[in-house]
DNA sequence: GGAGTCAATCAGGCAC
DNA sequence: GTGCCTGATTGACTCC
């Protein structure tokens, strides 16, 4: 399947097919993380695994600063500049609700690379009206719910895979039982086929 | 050391 | 009121 064909895939497709695909494919067991993403994208990603999981922290809370000081370390020119609400005087924000056409680009843009050069985040925020930074956390947060999205599809395939398998074995052994006692029963009758009378197995 | 990315989380807004 | 979706923030981490 090329990349691109992949990509197009919704989740729920992709479950679908590979469902059907795997688990009537007998010993193979599921392509667990069969990506959902670019691989390219993989690659950027080598595993990020030095944040211990479930770690957890205290991040704002009432300390809380919208859009004021992490972008200072991102290189961010887009700090807050009104629009979007977010000073540090007490007003409310006003989220930023995306339009269907603003979505719809985005969501086709990712769809060829899920991650975007500066070059690529900066033409999609001028086609789209938006500041750089806010096509950066549209990626951002896309990525991450896509995996998220991916790890419970895996999780749901490899609980399948996990039950077709026990109903496998159970079938095997019922089998393995009825051909040993009918082997012994032949055996009993003359035939050359006998089991060790030790441990039943067929000698 | 800066830039980019991720995981975790917060919080606004909408549907029910 | 609650749950869900989603834009935004934050700190840790990796790579060059």
């Amino acid at each position: 399947m090329s990349s691109a064909s992949r990509e197009s895939l919704e989740a729920e497709e992709l479950v679908d097919t590979r469902l059907s695909l795997v688990i009537g494919a007998g010993s193979q067991p599921p392509p667990v993380q069969a990506p959902l993403l670019p691989p390219e994208a993989e690659g950027r990603v080598p595993g990020n695994t030095g944040r211990k999981k479930g770690e957890k922290w205290i991040v704002g809370g009432s300390t809380r600063q919208h859009g004021k000081r992490a972008r200072a370390a991102h290189g961010g020119s887009d700090v807050d500049d009104g629009d979007d609400g977010g000073d540090a005087a007490g007003r409310a924000r006003k989220k930023l609700r995306l339009t269907a056409e603003q979505a719809a680009l985005l969501e086709k843009s990712f769809r060829a690379h899920n991650v975007l050069s500066h070059g690529e985040k900066q033409d999609l925020a001028g086609q789209l009206g938006l500041k750089p930074r806010q096509v950066e956390v549209w990626f951002q947060n896309r990525r991450a719910r896509t995996k998220l999205k991916q790890t419970e599809l895996d999780c749901e395939l490899l609980r399948r895979w996990c039950e077709r398998l026990s109903d496998d074995n159970a079938r095997l052994r019922r089998e393995l039982a009825e051909t040993r006692a009918v082997l012994l029963v032949g055996g009993s009758k003359g035939s050359t086929l006998t089991g060790c009378p030790s441990c039943n197995r067929l000698a």
